[in-house]
DNA sequence: CCTGCAAGCCTAGACAGTCTTGGTAAAGGA
DNA sequence: TCCTTTACCAAGACTGTCTAGGCTTGCAGG
């Protein structure tokens, strides 16, 4: 289990959040499992950066919280995406394709 | 010329640097206008990043710096690849190309 | 010759996002 | 009753980028 780099691309956690709640609304440590399922264990969402990260979020109204009961029969926040959120996460899937195209350009040495 | 987001993923600038110094040496502002111009523009490296990475990656060992004088006739300061740092770009090459594996596969929602 | 601009280097401080480390409360099983 | 797990939360350190400045020097224009 070493684990010497980053779980994750500083800048890129908003967006994969969003993204999980794309279909559904789920609490914070669903969200973190569930980026990391995905991932296929790739990624990996400590929970100092999954809060901070959804109070942004909710600060800049991407994603509504109401409390509710998780399966595990837990109080848990249960965050929804908005229509805003849907439109910032589009926004974000763009750039990022835009961006990484350009490193694949320099990695890619032309 | 808007531009709203950054234009550097964070924590892939010295990635980049070491990739833009493979094949030849460089001084410093030849390494970021490279970037750019191998990017399609699309990355934009800020001296007062550039500066900094190339500091860090010359006290790793990753590179080595030397005066000489530019194609203007103007003294800069030509950064050389190590072995060391040939191995650590092999290795952020590796990093980067698994995290966006597991980012793309959230993205792609399984 | 003098002036101005561009090339090239450099630094300090602000800032943002993540990580570390700590904590609380409550459900459920032993 | 106690322990573990689930779930949320906060403070502070840390790292890397950006903003905004500044310095020196070669060269072109007048």
């Amino acid at each position: 289990m070493a684990k010497e780099k980053p779980d994750l691309v500083y800048g890129t956690l908003d967006m994969l959040i969003l993204k999980a709640l794309q279909h559904e609304p789920r609490h914070g440590l669903a969200i973190a499992d569930r980026i990391q399922q995905i991932s296929k264990d790739i990624l990996h969402v400590e929970q100092g950066s999954l809060y901070p990260a959804l109070y942004r979020l909710e600060a800049q109204g991407w994603i509504t919280a109401a409390w509710g009961v998780s399966d595990n029969n837990r109080k848990a926040r249960y965050y929804k995406l908005t229509s805003a959120g849907r439109k910032q996460l589009a926004a974000e899937q763009e750039h990022w394709s835009r961006i990484t195209k350009g490193i694949d350009l320099v990695l890619a040495e032309g």
